[in-house]
DNA sequence: CCCAGTATTCAGTGTTGCCAAGTACCAGTA
DNA sequence: TACTGGTACTTGGCAACACTGAATACTGGG
C-alpha cells in the first residue's frame, strides 16, 4: 500500500471489509478487488483479497458457487451465510468499540 | 484480547494509540498499560505495550529518560518528539481514511 | 524472609497483508 | 497460426505485528 501504516491497519479490518461487501450482495474475487479499488483502496492487490476469501471459505463464513464467465475462467461467487453474518456483526461491534476509544484519544489531543 | 478479531484490529492501530497517549503527556510503559486498561482495553498485556515502546524508540519517535521510582525499578519515561508527532499525524490521516471507508460500508448495509 | 505490587525484558507463536510469479480462459488482431 | 490483453484464480515466501509466558529486578509490609 501507499503507506506501511495503512497496510498494518488493514490487518484485521480487511476481512471485515470483505464480509461487509458480501453482505450487500454476492460477489467474486476479481469483482471485489475492483470495487475496493474504486472505493479508495487504490493499492489493494488481488492476491490479498483472494487470500481473505480462501480464509473465510475455510472457516465456513460463505457459500461458494462456480459460475462460468464469457470473459475468462469460471468465477467463484461467494455468498455470505448465517455464520458469516454473525462474524460480521461481531466485527461491527469490535470496530465501534475501537473507533470510540480512538476518537476519544483524538479529542484529548 | 477477549476477541481474536479485536487483536487483529489492533495491529497497526496500537502503535498510533500509544503515540496518542504520549502526545498528551510523557509516560512510562507500566503507566501506559494501566491507562489503556482503564480506558477499556481491559485485556491489554504489558508485554505488548513494551514491544511497541521498544519499536518506536528504535525508530526515533520518542526521547527516553530513566527516572528512579520509590516503588520499584527505575522507570523509562518516553516523550514524543518531533519525529513522533509527524508519524502520529500520519496515523490520524490514515485512520480517518479507513474509518470513512468502513463507515460508508456500514451505511450501505 | 517471603510476598505482593511495581517495572522492564525477551524468546517463541500464529495471523495477517504484501509481493511476485504462475496458471487458465477467452476475444480480437495481424 | 501466433500474439496480445483483459479476465480470473492460485501459491510460496516474506515482514510486521500482537499475544503468550516466563524471567529479572526493586521496594515495602507482614
Amino acid at each position: 500500500m501507499g503507506s506501511k501504516q495503512l497496510t498494518e491497519m488493514l490487518k484485521g479490518t480487511l476481512e471485515g471489509i470483505v464480509l461487509a461487501v458480501l453482505a450487500t450482495r454476492p460477489a467474486y474475487g476479481y469483482e471485489i478487488t475492483a470495487r475496493l479499488r474504486e472505493q479508495g483502496f487504490t493499492d489493494i492487490v488481488e492476491g490479498t483479497v483472494y487470500a481473505v476469501l480462501v480464509r473465510i471459505e475455510r472457516r465456513g463464513l460463505v457459500d461458494v458457487e462456480k459460475v462460468p464467465s464469457e470473459k475468462g475462467p469460471p468465477r467463484k461467487v461467494y455468498t455470505l451465510n448465517a455464520e458469516g453474518r454473525t462474524v460480521l456483526d461481531e466485527f461491527w461491534r469490535n470496530w465501534e468499540f475501537l473507533a470510540a476509544r480512538i476518537h476519544q484519544l483524538h479529542e484529548e489531543n
